[in-house]
Formats: structure tokens, sequence, C-alpha cells
DNA sequence: TTATGTAGGTTGCATATACAACTATAGTGG
DNA sequence: CCACTATAGTTGTATATGCAACCTACATAA
């Protein structure tokens, strides 16, 4: 096949380019909402997963996130140098779990309006149905992972 | 509202965190996919848009993609250090415009068998009316920019 | 013609992301 | 008890991403 047509059909389908693309536009919008609080969007969803079911090792923020363990050590390096989480150890075993800290909780409360301004707007282009579409194609797949 | 039940509305309510757990899940199986062929899936996507419209700027390749100009400045430097790009002066005026090499070619080729299994794989995860709902909910967004 | 603005591009800085290789620790089979 | 394996985490390296600040070349208004 000719690299033109090549070209255009992988255009053409390509879900990984318009996930890619969705990503970045959508990550753009929380982070300028968030931008007045100092926060990044990737830090915001990591903070939601401890406040939710710390205290947590970082592993297992991984398996929800589908993040892996090199990349969640660092992020989370950088939360605890803001002084947004702290880790203990854990009892008996390897490894350390994570709990939100006072600070870190103003700041998520501090910034969830914003989180919430951001959200609307993205809704408001994606319309109802296209959101709920996004939703349901995200939890499936997660539950098949 | 209490932290607990605003980090709950947020994680369930959350397009941002969904779209980014799906790029990089569908990232990682591309990206799987490609690596025998030493290019990753980003790479794969701006030489797409460059075959489909070179010669071609840079800032014009950004708005096809949504991204940011330094992004894709240094991205392509990568890219031109690899051979896969060439760049030439535009003919009056600022800037310059973007062509594919021979062994750019040579590479998309190789590389686009891979690209296309990553690609079943990640439909048969969807499933029909998944893939259709993101195409859908893409073109969508990028109309509405 | 000069001041101003605009568009394209690069660079400094910071964070995000992943793979590979490594360390440390706990559990398990001989 | 020892060798092996599996799990959690860190670090080296590389790419991806964006904002802010800057540079340059062109366009345009005063």
């Amino acid at each position: 096949m000719d690299l033109n047509r090549t070209a255009k059909s992988i255009a053409d389908d390509c879900i990984g380019y318009r996930i890619r693309m969705l990503s970045r536009i959508f990550s753009r919008m929380y982070d300028d909402a968030l931008r007045p609080h100092g926060v990044r969007f990737s830090q915001m969803n990591i903070l939601t997963a401890v406040v939710l079911k710390g205290p947590i090792q970082p592993v297992e923020i991984g398996r929800l996130l589908s993040l892996e363990k090199s990349t969640l050590s660092r992020n989370v390096r950088i939360m605890e140098e803001n002084g947004w989480l702290k880790s203990e150890p854990v009892s008996s075993g390897v490894g350390h779990r994570l709990r939100i800290t006072k600070k870190g909780e103003r700041l998520y409360h501090a910034a969830a309006p914003a989180w919430r301004h951001a959200q609307s707007q993205i809704e408001k282009l994606l319309g109802a149905e296209g959101a709920r579409a996004i939703s349901r194609v995200a939890d499936q797949i997660q539950e098949n992972e």
C-alpha cells in the first residue's frame, strides 16, 4: 500500500491518537483551573486516591490509576516535599503507606471548586451523552484489566 | 462537605482521570508493539501528520494534534536527529516546513503492521461501540476548538 | 520611517511517564 | 538453614508535555 494511503488509514482509525489529544486538551483545562492553587491535575488524582483509600501503598495507587511504580515513586516524592502527603512504614512487611496531611486536606478543600469548574466546562464541551460514553468505556476497560 | 465525600464526587465524575488512564493504557499498548522498530507512538502521530499534510510547519502540526509549540519543537528535533524528518526554510516568511525523509518512509512502512496489531487489540478491548463512541467524541471536540 | 504588534520558534524550568536494572525484604521449597 | 522467587521501591535514562520568557522576522499603524 502506498505511504499516503497507509497514513490515512492510520489517522482515520487511530483510537490512541484521539485519546492522547483529548488527554492533552482536558488536562490543560483542569491545570488552568488548578494553577492558582499550586497543584496539578495529576497530583489531584493521586490525592483523591489517598483520601478515598488511605492509608494506602503506592503500588496500590498504581493499580487503581494504571500508573507505573517508578512514575508514582517520583510523583509522590514531590507531593511529600510539598507537605501534602506523609508516609509511614508498613507494620510488618516491606513498603510503606501514604496518608494525606492537614496541609494536604486544606489544599484539597481549597482546590475542589476549581476542579468542579473545569469539570463543568468539559461536560459542556462533551455533552451529557459524550461524558457518559467516556465513563462507560473507561469503567469497562478497568474491569477487563 | 466532608473531605471523603468531596473526593468521592470527584472520583465518580472525573472525565479527566478517566481519559488520562485510558491514554496511559493505550499508549503503553501501542508503544509495546512499536518498540522493536525503535519508534514511539507519539512520534508515529507526528509522522502521520507530516505524511498526510507535509511539507508542513510545526505550528500547523500543533494545531492538528493540540500540541504546544515548545513540545513540538523538542519532539521534532529528536526525529530530525533520528533522520526521519528534515526541515526546509519557508520561501518567504518566518519558520520552516517539515518533510519526511526516505529513512522516515521506510520506518513508517515497517512500523505500520505493529501499529495495526495494537489497534486491533485495543478495538477488541473497547468493542466496536466503544471505539465509535471515542471517535465521535474526539471529532466533536476538535470541531469546537 | 519608526514604534508596535503578531506569528513562528527556541530555551529554561518543572512535572509526567515508562522501561530496565537494581536493592531490600518477605515468603517458600528443599 | 539456604537458595529461590515474588513483591515494593528507587534510580538511571529517555521521551513527553506545558508555561513563561525570550528572539526574530514580517506586517502595520502612526
